[in-house]
DNA sequence: ATTAGTGGTGTTTTT
DNA sequence: CACCACTAAT
């Protein structure tokens, strides 16, 4: 008798579920049932009684995913998922260091760093390293140690060839010897230590290997080589990977994501079957044509073709805006239309390729009144407030933690300025404690010599006296010693709740004009720490005997780095969906639009001085194709304000990539002019919304537009190719236009010599 | 010591 | 445009 659960599959679906213990690799295409087949599996090996809860682990890349993941499996089967390691790779690690944390020589309360917080580490440390931040630019140092420790490499490992990846390498040193001074630990080092632990500690890595018998590995494809050793780990014989993927979705390369590990995994588990999943049950015909069209374009696959047995339906609605302004009123208008033909908002998404693009959509949907939600960006955990809120937590939780004492030592002003601390990290580094033991040791000193002096506290102006509470180092430490006492038993919102209060900061942001949103903030995190210690309640992480749980504090900080995006404000409201493209992945909706595609911006500029760039912005591209299930938009703006000026940008190539058949040009239903679009020369830009400008429709719409030019029109020259005119002037025979080529770049003609044409 | 103002610079995508 | 680091003025 087979489980309900496994009615429906398909053939190949139900040979991948039910598959015997062995590794496999499954091909899975876009909408081809990925999760099902992964949650599936996972019911199936416990249902058949091959696996006990406790012997599962799935890894995703999301905190989205897994808890996707976690509710399907429990939905299918009735059991307690206590005992499961389901979660992404950095919860996981985390997960594991915090039950071992001797072993992994970390302090029990070891904080985790999320990028900002590692980039003014970075900051610190090249300061007091007296390092010149021209010549080693903290991004940049970021960038190497994180690059390095998803290498698998610590610094004396690391490769050195000239003298500047020397100087890089000694400071990645510095660095991990502070972040292990401060008991912190960045992202990366999460994973590395995990790893290095379970290489290093053959009774620690016996135990897991015994443990997991099945091993489930979600989004494959974006594993990177850390990850991939990390995995390995477990591979004891008679284990197995069950490892789902599909290689035209990899948008992870940049950092680190490597296809090469499907190979891999190959040889290294002796994978006899690889199972390819081929039937898209998300998209209609057209939508699939045009993504399966598009990534044929990129020679690097392992090759697949998708197909669904689905009606073809609507062409794809192909719309070229004047500015980026009419490109957003137009989606507003499009979104309104859908959702008067009973399309629900959140079954809508707008798409972009980076997050600046999404200021100028949201303000048109603010100004229409439609509730959205955006997905990244500014995250709810990195909010300054948030931060601020959160250094104090960690200061008292982790007296050793510099980053956080150096966040809130004057936040909100108390009087220790530049000078002060620096001063205090001076006295920190010669004593070789913390900047924290090093401020206990000034208190001390400054309460002795009050007192000698008779308890003269040289009267302070009565101004300040009374404008602040506290002055100086003695007044903070002083603070937070009765921060600590206070709340230590407290209930987390509790804790927070005094925090908050008693740092001043709910005082600083009233006192501020516009601080109203900060302090609802504020509030909203006493909330989610509530809920956070709900959840927890009810799903406690039953872990192997012998270990520590983290208490309540600590693991709401791990929570808010490890899962900054999840609290969102207006959570659950029926909301237009705003997010990137990376961001959309795993997700599916009725009706997408993808904006903004212009050459430069998606294709993104920076990915064409990369090797494989533009295969990957390929693949982005599809991703972004295939989360429509009924109608996709494509959409684009001829002028663009970016980085505070005006660009010009000509169609995506992807609009080459896509076969004339399957897309349709149409117009917005009314003529947005913005009045930053300014004609030069003509006053003819008011012609309808059809001027074309995409290659892909043949100059015929442009009949009534010959002889005259704007700037933002794109044009053909035979020697040059296509171009667009940025910049004009001139009139009559004298007049000239500057154009942007798509090869050549920049170039001003004289109109009457040029012989160019629309485009 | 703090702040307000200026000028220079950089900017993809994320756990 | 937005964020930073630095300078000049309080």
């Amino acid at each position: 008798m087979s489980p309900g659960f496994l009615s429906g599959l398909n053939e190949q679906q139900l040979e991948a579920v039910t598959l015997p213990r062995q590794s496999a690799l499954v091909l899975a295409g876009a909408g081809s049932g990925k999760t099902r087949v992964l949650t599936t599996r996972a019911a199936w090996l416990i249902h058949t009684g091959q696996l006990s809860p406790m012997g599962l682990m799935a890894v995703t890349f999301t905190n989205k995913a897994a808890k996707e993941m976690l509710t399907r499996i429990s939905a299918m089967l009735p059991i307690n998922t206590r005992g499961m390691w389901v979660g992404t790779f950095h919860g996981l690690c985390n997960r594991m260091l915090r039950a071992h944390f001797r072993e992994a020589g970390l302090p029990q309360l070891f904080q985790i760093l999320d990028t900002q917080d590692q980039l003014s580490v970075i900051k610190r440390l090249l300061k007091s390293l007296n390092a010149d931040e021209e010549r080693f630019p903290p991004r940049q140092v970021q960038w190497f140690i994180a690059g390095s420790k998803e290498e698998g490499l610590r610094a004396p490992e690391v490769d050195v060839h000239d003298e500047f990846t020397r100087r890089m390498r000694d400071i990645y040193a510095a660095y991990d010897e502070q972040c292990q001074r401060e008991g912190v630990v960045d992202f990366a080092e999460l994973l590395l230590r995990s790893y290095e632990l379970l290489s290093r500690n053959e009774a620690l890595r016996s135990h897991y290997g015994a443990r997991f018998e099945h091993i489930l590995v979600d989004e494959f494809q974006d594993t990177n080589r850390l990850q991939y050793r990390w995995l390995k780990r477990f591979a004891e014989p008679g284990n197995a990977i069950f490892a789902v993927g599909d290689d035209d979705q990899s948008i992870y390369a940049f950092r680190g994501a490597s296809a090469a590990n499907m190979q891999d995994l190959q040889r290294d588990f002796a994978v006899e079957r690889v199972i390819r999943l081929e039937q898209n049950y998300r998209s209609h015909g057209h939508i699939l044509d045009a993504a399966n069209a598009l990534i044929s374009h990129n020679r690097k696959r392992l090759g697949k073709n998708l197909w669904t047995s689905d009606a073809k339906g609507e062409p794809l609605r192909v719309l070229e805006a004047l500015t980026d302004l009419d490109e957003a009123a137009f989606i507003v208008d499009e979104v309104r239309a859908l959702r008067g033909d009973g399309v629900a908002l959140d079954e809508i998404a707008v798409l972009y390729r980076s997050n600046a693009q999404s200021r100028v959509i949201e303000h048109a949907l603010f100004k229409a009144g439609m509730p959205y939600r955006v997905y990244g960006g500014l995250r709810f955990f990195e909010r300054q407030e948030i931060k601020h809120a959160l250094a104090y937590l960690r200061l008292v939780a982790n007296p050793g933690d510099d980053g956080a004492l150096v966040r809130i030592i004057n936040f909100p002003a108390r009087g220790i300025g530049a000078r002060s601390l620096e001063q205090l990290q001076d006295a920190a580094r010669e004593r070789g404690t913390s900047l924290w033991g090093a401020a206990l040791l000034k208190s001390e000193g400054r309460r002795q010599k009050a007192e000698e002096n008779g308890g003269d506290t040289a009267s302070p102006s009565p101004i300040t006296q009374h404008a602040s509470p506290g002055k100086g180092i003695p007044s903070f430490v002083a603070l937070i010693e009765r921060m600590r006492e206070a709340t230590s038993g407290l209930p987390l919102p509790e804790t927070i709740e005094h925090i908050v209060e008693a740092s001043g900061l709910r005082a600083h942001y009233r006192a501020e004009k516009e601080g109203a949103d900060r302090l609802e903030n504020l509030s909203e995190l006493i909330n989610a720490a509530t809920i956070f210690i709900a959840e927890r309640d009810v799903q406690p992480a039953g872990e192997a005997p012998g270990t520590d749980e983290p208490d309540e504090l600590t693991a709401f900080l791990a929570h808010a780095a490890l899962e900054a995006g999840e609290h969102q404000a207006q959570a659950g409201a029926e909301a237009l969906q705003l997010m990137t493209v990376h961001s959309a992945k795993g997700l599916e909706f009725h009706s997408v639009f993808i904006s903004g595609l212009e050459e430069g911006l998606f294709p993104h500029e920076n990915s064409l001085t990369e090797a494989d760039g533009i295969e990957e912005e390929r693949r982005l591209m599809y991703v972004a194709l295939t989360r429509a299930r009924r109608r996709l938009y494509l959409s684009l703006a001829q002028s663009r304000m970016l980085h505070g000026q005006t660009r010009y940008n000509i169609a995506s190539r992807f609009f080459q990539e896509i076969p004339d058949g399957l897309m349709r040009r149409i117009s917005p239903a009314f003529h947005v002019q913005s009045s930053r679009f300014n004609v030069s020369g003509s006053a003819s830009a008011t012609e309808g919304g059809g001027v074309s400008t995409l290659n892909t429709e043949p100059g015929t719409l442009n009949a009534r537009n010959a002889g005259q030019w704007r700037v933002g029109q794109n044009v053909v020259h035979p020697t040059f190719g296509t171009g667009v005119i940025v910049n004009s002037e001139g009139r009559g025979p004298e007049a000239r236009v500057q154009v942007n080529f798509r090869s050549g770049g920049l170039k001003w003609l004289m109109l009457e010599y040029a012989r160019l044409a629309p485009a």
